[in-house]
DNA sequence: CCCCTAAAGCAGCGATCGTTGCTTTAGTCA
DNA sequence: TGACTAAAGCAACGATCGCTGCTTTAGGGG
């Protein structure tokens, strides 16, 4: 025990460690949009990234963590800062809120991960959304000390979450901006009857 | 080219053949419930099953293609035929099918078929919807026979599917009656707005 | 500037996966 | 009932996966 500091928080490289680090998220990222989920396994990751397969192995030892992490990574700001839009209203915020939405969804790289993300188990799929909820609690609360009157987050995030995950997942349907712009109205909307 | 009938409709067994597709099937879905979709391999399902592992590979080329006719058998009527339930007023079999839809998706079976569906690719994932889809489509038309004026499929499935596979698939929250109510309400309320 | 330690590379292994040619079984139709 | 054919079983293979002891590199601290 006598040792005074055994490194333990000795993880804030910008070395070697952040350099694979990132070029194993980057393959898995591309990868992902390439080919099936289901050729992703850990060595072929590795040659892609230029590394070597038993970094993988020992850093991340199976493909959902790893999945796991690259979709946390992704899905949300690097540092764990949240970055909401502040334009004053409560629909202007939803409305520059959506298109970020929108862009994760519609971008190849990012459906392909959010889908391998929910077959890797619950965990992985719950990492991609925390996030953004709590930047709907965000601004949300804006909104709430401005003096608006603003329905709950789980509401919020049933309302505009739902529909626009369940179209992005489930259906081939395009996903443009009137439709976007349809559901915040919709939202703000039924908040009054609520 | 002399023979008759090369028996190419010949695919209508109650014998063997179904026999191995509905032991296949099961095993798939208790695997999937037990252990991460990760470790779902064809040969462990073929142990499983009690069949070779040849006839898997034979059958269903890979798992993605596997996974989407298990899903689409276990989110489907089997044979095609759509059953919604005629309660005589769109609010009562809204919540009569939101309550088996809530079924598949608390059913520890179902809902890690459905990730590991989703985790297939795009096929797979949509296939797991487009009979839920077909029913809203027929309940909204019964409605409409009745004389009331309902929204389109499209909007009825974003607020209704919508916020159900969100909470299934990217929280943890439960999903009790009284929610469920709630979002069939909502839905019903905010039809008049729109 | 040199040491020290965490992390990456290397080599080699057992296990299992996915595939293919052939044989055997079981349903179907005359 | 007997033949015909589609589908399942069998056996053997090459490839690749996942893992482990050890060596080497590189980044940070005294």
């Amino acid at each position: 025990m006598g040792s005074v500091s055994p490194n333990t928080a000795n993880a804030r490289p910008g070395g070697r460690a952040a350099r694979v680090r990132s070029a194993v998220h980057r393959a898995v990222r591309e990868l992902l949009a390439e080919e099936p989920a289901e050729a992703l396994t850990l060595p072929v990751i590795a040659e892609r990234a230029g590394v070597h397969p038993t970094t993988l192995y020992r850093r991340w030892r199976t493909i959902g963590e790893l999945l796991a992490e690259v979709a946390t990574s992704r899905f949300s700001g690097e540092n764990g800062e949240l970055v909401v839009p502040d334009t004053g209203s409560l629909r202007g915020d939803l409305e520059r809120w959506t298109e970020g939405v929108v862009d994760d969804l519609t971008d190849p790289e990012g459906i392909a991960l959010l889908r391998a993300a929910i077959g890797a188990g619950g965990f992985a799929s719950r990492a991609c959304m925390v996030d953004r909820h709590a930047q709907l609690a965000a601004m949300l609360d804006h909104e709430r000390a401005r003096g608006g009157t603003v329905p709950e987050v789980g509401r919020a995030a049933d309302t505009l979450l739902g529909p626009l995950l369940y179209r992005a997942v489930f259906t081939d349907l395009q996903i443009g901006p009137d439709w976007v712009h349809d559901v915040v109205r919709a939202f703000l909307d039924g908040q009054r009857t609520g």
